[in-house]
DNA sequence: CCGCTATTAGCACTTGGTACTAATACGAGT
DNA sequence: ACTCGTATTAGTACCAAGTGCTAATAGCGG
């Protein structure tokens, strides 16, 4: 034995963790053991084989790329809507968007959340924020859901500008407000979906 | 012939991309082809075997994985500091980072920057944002360097405020102005880095 | 009808395995 | 020394999803 068994799939475990990439061929000349003792190895340690870990990691990072992909378009989720008027979305605050010693979300998340929201709101082709005011009232941490509430507060058509308040609140109680100066694109092309 | 070859391809392609996890032979029952002439197809389409398709995907993530996991502590890379001072950052504006429509970068990546590169400054285990007011100069599109020049401009030690300017530029052309009103949580810890 | 492209079929071979059987090695206990 | 039991190795058949190659056939244009 060239070391113990257990000790042996420890480091099988581990190797195959940092690289997942590895054949069963590979990791024999690593031990220098036979094929057929990393495979009885995989089984005792239910370790898939090399093309089910690639897919699964595949899959993974597959499947979070069609999810953000729409998702992040508009951060948060637009639960209701009424162009030039009000809006609202749902941000499920989750452990990626948090400070790693804290747990407090930052403060980007709930920008982005209300910001995408002011967009949204204006029912116009292309609105970009000029100007923006913010209040973190109270931090929000992982595994709450922050509903932010948008109103166009003003409309202003000459200069192309609107004025769109963004409140926040997690659980009836305000997390944060922002207020949002934007900048139409367009003068006033009605009906122009999406 | 179902439908002219060149249309099938175009079909192919699409059908690839949108789910790289395809098979042949599904692919086969799906454009009601010979699996032969869906080998022959992905050759001159240059397009590699579904093993290949799901290894390159699995690469990608693995490595972007790799990548992120600091990088994204601090949205945009952190090129000079110095505690409670002031303190510089540079983000890439990437295809990701855009409206789709017009390529100008949104918001929320401007903030990003800046809000972390606030709380990167303060030297406290952990800041937080209390207030911001932003300001939207110019449009940044894909492509560009965004430099963000934060400085600390005002100490509250008492109150546990401190006010941070953040500067952001294109090539010389301001693009953004943000100030931030920070809270510190621990009172006056010395020496406590990252 | 000829020629050409497109399509289909078939076979050998490749990778990286699974599933299973059989042989062998080694070490501990008696 | 013999035996039991675990560990290891070897070998075979088989699978999925291909590549690479050759050959046959279909369909159409001129």
């Amino acid at each position: 034995m060239r070391r113990p068994k257990k000790e042996r799939q420890q480091a099988l475990k581990n190797s195959i963790r940092t690289n997942p990439f590895v054949t069963d061929e590979e990791l024999s000349a690593e031990f220098d053991v036979s094929v057929q003792t990393i495979r009885l190895d995989r089984m005792e340690l239910a370790i898939p084989e090399l093309r089910e870990r690639i897919k699964h990691v595949a899959v993974r990072t597959y499947e979070d790329e069609v999810k953000s992909l729409p998702i992040d378009e508009v951060f948060g989720e637009i639960i209701d809507i009424e162009l030039d008027e009000r809006a609202i979305s749902i941000f499920d605050v989750k452990p990626e968007h948090v400070f790693q010693r804290n747990k407090i979300a930052r403060g980007h998340h709930l920008f982005a959340q209300a910001n995408s929201l002011a967009v949204a709101v204006m029912n116009d082709e292309l609105a970009l924020t000029v100007k923006s005011e913010l209040q973190f009232l109270r931090p929000v941490t992982a595994g709450q859901r922050i509903v932010a509430k948008a109103q166009v507060v003003e409309r202003n058509p000459e200069k192309n500008r609107a004025y769109v308040k963004v409140v926040s609140s997690v659980e009836q109680a305000t997390v944060f407000i922002g207020t949002f100066e934007m900048y139409r694109m367009t003068e006033q092309s009605e009906g122009e979906g999406q």
